[in-house]
DNA sequence: ACCGCCGGGTGCC
DNA sequence: ACCGCCGGGTGCC
């Protein structure tokens, strides 16, 4: 996937790409330490047994560091066609079969066009390096290319820190000499740095998932028409599914180049990697497709399948449109619907040709779409469709449902041991539905070839492949992802959701599949934008934006058309509901809080809050608790410890205590939420894998990124999270706080006002959840429980018993703040209690959206309980500074604020 | 390449 | 002169 189309003469034979399998991802993030997952095979093997699947893990094996640079030459400049302009990439690849030189390197642009040949003592060198992967080799072109015949290159190498003295070795040996030390980019002398960056990718990440979300918000209605379906679609389109499919038309047939290629001086120049072609540029023809769940996905991609064939003109049309038409009846085999008559032998194509009716701007005139399909197979006519199994059903639906009756589409359900393998067959329907399954399965058997043949799915010309739930295919690692690209198609969609799920190296499998030139090629993908903005490179986001948006159309069920909303969503309204604690509780909840700020500020005062952050975390959970509920927390330890294993374990026993309630603590290193806690010995917690990627780049030196005390491997401690056993306990001694009646009476004058609301009890402290079941019982709610200790199983029934409209269901949902995850739907509930702030006011937004969504028929009403002249009203304040923390530590370039800003924060928290 | 290198022509000052 | 010097031909790996 990473060689170029050689163009030189030996360009194609026998090629050692310099990617060396695996090795192209993002070498460091910052300072060296890469937070990549393990290239250690043990604790990656470990890290996927635990969690079920590696999906999550970066499978793409950290490369080390920067050993340094030099400086060479390229020669030969005039045998090619490649040009490159001043500061420039270029891509070092070997060519061990070259006649005249078994070292030859050769130098390719971004657009996989040869320039040249590194010179023959340096290319001896480089082989050497090279061939025995010692390190990978990058290529900077600093000038202007003055003259035709040689130019300046900068080779930068970068391997695995047990590779540096073998390199340096090489390099020295042969005269030549490695610049090391500062060139730009950043060393890690300093944990401040570490965590600094983090946190400025973590907020990257953050701004990276808002510019996705609003990316289009501005742009669509004055760059996108509407255009209106065929008649042979039978169901009328709404105005943002018109945008849709004029967009996709125009994606399909626009000759026209993405906006980031401009014609310079007789070469196509793009302004994304300042390079330039000679020849021009292959164009995407498709894109992504990412609105939200139920804006219309599948009835849009059904219009443009029957709307826009060959040359801009509908596919069928209706009988009485006329047309021939052929009926050959084929039922889809295997197909769990019914066998519809509509799946039909179709009529000859070329009979059925009626010009588009173009409500909007995108007419396509037929020099364009002509000149624009020169290379294609022209008899290509089937869109295949592939999908996951349990969304197979909906499409034969859907095409059943929004296609006229009398319109003979020819659909073929591929599935099945019995399905059709004759590619001939296949190449003649019109829609072949299949699953990513049964396609990475027909691929998978030797590499495309099934029972010494081809797959039959990778040897039709499609017109049109259509990838549904792409988001499924965003691991390039996977055999279905492989199985995806090799498809042979002239045009390709993806239908998502959910385009960034976790990071942008997602983005890629995408970007790959739409065979966005040059991104899809790794080696450019990584260098021109995912390492830029993984290091916080605004230039780096930008063009990533920029990127995207040219081959993606995202609406969101709040996007605005015409300055209506898409979708009419009932209203949201937060109100804050302050909560007075009695007299007894404020005089414990005082006791508590000054006993803690003695602490803190003798922490803050020493500078060591962060040395003592363990601490300082009990400390202002169990304030947050007691806001909630005097009995919350639990057994309180001893304050005295003589020992230092004592003090340890006391700093365990409170460090489980703060992730045993299920409260939102934050990895330093990712800044995410905690996975795979682990604590050091200096009492810090992070996530297993993000703390062990920094102990395996730091090795002997390494140091803990919160408190900067050295950390060994072998001394991490993991806590389960252990179920709770105080249950009973806390229950038999049942005890109300301020804050379980605030809750309770606005609970019971809701039902005396109207017993139909459904309402959401939301808590970061599963124990609180507990505590509140006994009042709920007590005052005769029917209610349902859901948490992350419930099997995916049985949170399944609950959100079904919920969601149901039966008589007798329940009407509250006890709800942990992040059980569940993205995408439930618990639609039912139109009023949500927040019964503790969060740390992140994001997460709580989440828990929103699971009621305020697509099918909430009511006003929703979120109540947020704050207990008066506590920590609770800091965090809000805190929460809502967070915003423009984030915006600020975007753009900010010093390392320290970070540090500065959590210690800031904890001091705002205690009023001191 | 406004170079380096090669090899032929040439040869006091 | 088995040299130096000159100037034309030439040029990636």
């Amino acid at each position: 996937m990473c060689a170029h189309p050689g163009v030189g003469p030996w360009g194609n034979t026998g090629l050692l790409v310099n990617c060396v399998s695996g090795t192209m991802q993002s070498r460091r993030w910052f300072g060296g330490a890469g937070f990549s997952f393990a290239d250690d095979p043990v604790t990656e093997t470990l890290s996927q047994a635990i969690r079920g699947t590696g999906e999550e893990l970066d499978r793409e094996p950290d490369t080390g560091v920067l050993f340094g640079s030099l400086r060479g030459s390229v020669v030969g400049l005039r045998y090619y066609t490649g040009v490159v302009n001043k500061g420039e990439m270029v891509s070092l690849v070997r060519q061990p079969q070259n006649p005249y030189d078994r070292n030859a390197v050769m130098v390719a642009n971004v657009y996989g066009s040869q320039v040249g040949h590194i010179k023959r003592e340096l290319a001896a060198l480089l082989a050497n390096i090279m061939d025995n992967n010692l390190a990978r080799v990058e290529g900077v072109v600093p000038f202007g290319v003055k003259n035709q015949f040689t130019m300046s290159v900068v080779l930068s190498f970068w391997g695995k820190e047990e590779n540096r003295d073998a390199v340096v070795r090489q390099i020295t040996s042969r005269s030549f000499k490695l610049q090391t030390g500062p060139t730009g980019t950043h060393t890690h002398a300093d944990t401040g740095t570490l965590i600094a960056s983090s946190w400025v990718i973590s907020c990257l990440t953050v701004c990276l998932k808002n510019a996705f979300d609003n990316l289009f918000e501005n742009l669509m209605e004055d760059k996108i028409g509407e255009r209106e379906a065929v008649e042979a679609v039978c169901t009328p389109l709404l105005p943002h599914q018109k945008q849709a499919l004029s967009w996709m038309c125009v994606c399909e047939n626009n000759v026209a180049l993405p906006h980031f290629w401009e014609v310079k001086g007789g070469l196509f120049y793009n302004t994304l990697t300042h390079s330039s072609v000679r020849e021009r540029p292959q164009r995407v023809r498709g894109g992504i497709l990412a609105d939200d769940m139920g804006l219309g996905k599948t009835l849009t991609t059904i219009a443009l399948i029957l709307s826009n064939f060959h040359h801009g003109k509908p596919l069928c049309e209706p009988v009485s449109l006329g047309g021939r038409v052929n009926s050959i009846l084929i039922s889809p085999v295997n197909s769990k619907s019914k066998p519809n008559s509509n799946y039909t032998h179709p009529h000859p194509f070329d009979e059925c040709i009626i010009w588009c009716v173009s409500q909007g701007k995108s007419v396509v005139s037929p020099v364009e779409a002509a000149s624009s399909q020169s290379t294609d197979d022209p008899a290509a006519r089937a869109t295949l469709i592939i999908c996951p199994l349990s969304v197979l059903s909906n499409w034969l639906d859907q095409l059943d449902q929004h296609v006229r009756a009398d319109v003979k589409l020819n659909v073929y359900l591929y599935y099945g041991s019995e399905r059709n393998r004759d590619t001939h067959f296949l190449s003649s329907q019109h829609v072949v539905l299949t699953t990513y399954n049964v396609l990475s399965a027909e691929y998978s058997v030797s590499g495309g070839w099934v029972c010494g043949s081809a797959s039959p799915l990778h040897t039709v010309s499609w017109l049109r492949v259509v990838l549904d739930e792409g988001h499924i295919i965003r691991n390039p690692n996977a055999q279905q992802s492989k199985a995806v690209l090799k498809l042979n198609t002239q045009r390709r969609w993806i239908l998502t959701g959910t385009p960034i799920q976790n990071n942008l190296r997602d983005l890629w499998m995408l970007v790959a599949f739409l065979r966005l030139k040059p991104f899809d090629v790794r080696e450019w993908w990584n260098r021109v934008i995912q390492r830029p903005v993984t290091q916080g490179d605004k230039t780096g986001l930008q063009n990533l934006q920029a990127l995207v948006k040219c081959v993606t159309l995202r609406r969101t069920k709040t996007s605005r058309v015409c300055g209506r909303p898409l979708v009419s969503l009932p209203e949201r309204s937060v109100r804050i509901e302050e909560v007075e604690l009695t007299q007894k509780e404020r005089e414990e909840y005082e006791l508590a809080r000054t006993e803690g700020r003695t602490t803190i500020s003798r922490y803050v005062a020493e500078g060591t809050v962060l040395k003592n952050y363990a601490d300082v975390l009990a400390i202002l959970v169990r304030l947050r608790q007691f806001c909630c509920h005097p009995d919350l927390l639990g057994k309180t330890t001893t304050h005295t410890a003589a020992t230092p294993a004592e003090l340890r374990e006391r700093l365990i026993v409170k460090l489980r205590l703060v992730l045993g309630t299920g409260s939102d603590e934050e990895c330093a290193v990712c800044l995410n939420s905690v996975r795979l806690p682990v604590i050091t010995h200096c009492a810090h917690v992070y996530c297993r894998p993000c703390i062990a990627q920094v102990i395996r780049s730091e090795q002997e030196q390494a140091r803990c990124p919160l408190c900067r005390g050295q950390i060994k491997a072998s001394e991490l401690v993991e806590f389960p999270l252990e179920e709770e056993e105080e249950g009973s306990n806390l229950l038999e001694n049942w005890r109300s706080s301020s804050k379980v009646e605030a809750l309770m009476s606005s609970l019971l004058r809701l039902r005396s006002e109207d017993d139909s609301i459904r309402s959401l009890v939301v808590s970061q402290f599963t124990r609180f959840l507990t505590i509140l079941e006994i009042p709920l019982r007590e005052e005769g709610f029917k209610f349902v429980r859901l948490d992350g200790t419930m099997s995916q199983k049985r949170r399944a029934q609950v959100i079904q018993e919920f969601q149901s409209d039966a008589p007798g269901s329940p009407l509250i949902m006890l709800l942990s703040l992040k059980a569940g995850g993205v995408g439930i739907n618990l639609s039912a509930a139109s009023r949500v209690f927040l019964m503790d702030p969060a740390w992140n006011p994001a997460v709580e937004d989440q828990c929103v959206d699971r009621c305020h969504r697509l099918g909430q028929k009511r006003d929703v009403v979120i109540t947020k309980f704050i207990v008066k002249g506590s920590v609770e009203e800091n965090m809000v304040k805190i929460q809502r500074q967070k915003q423009d923390l984030v915006e600020k530590a975007f753009g900010t370039k010093n390392p320290g604020e970070r540090n500065t800003s959590r210690v800031d924060e904890i001091r705002a928290l205690m009023e001191l």
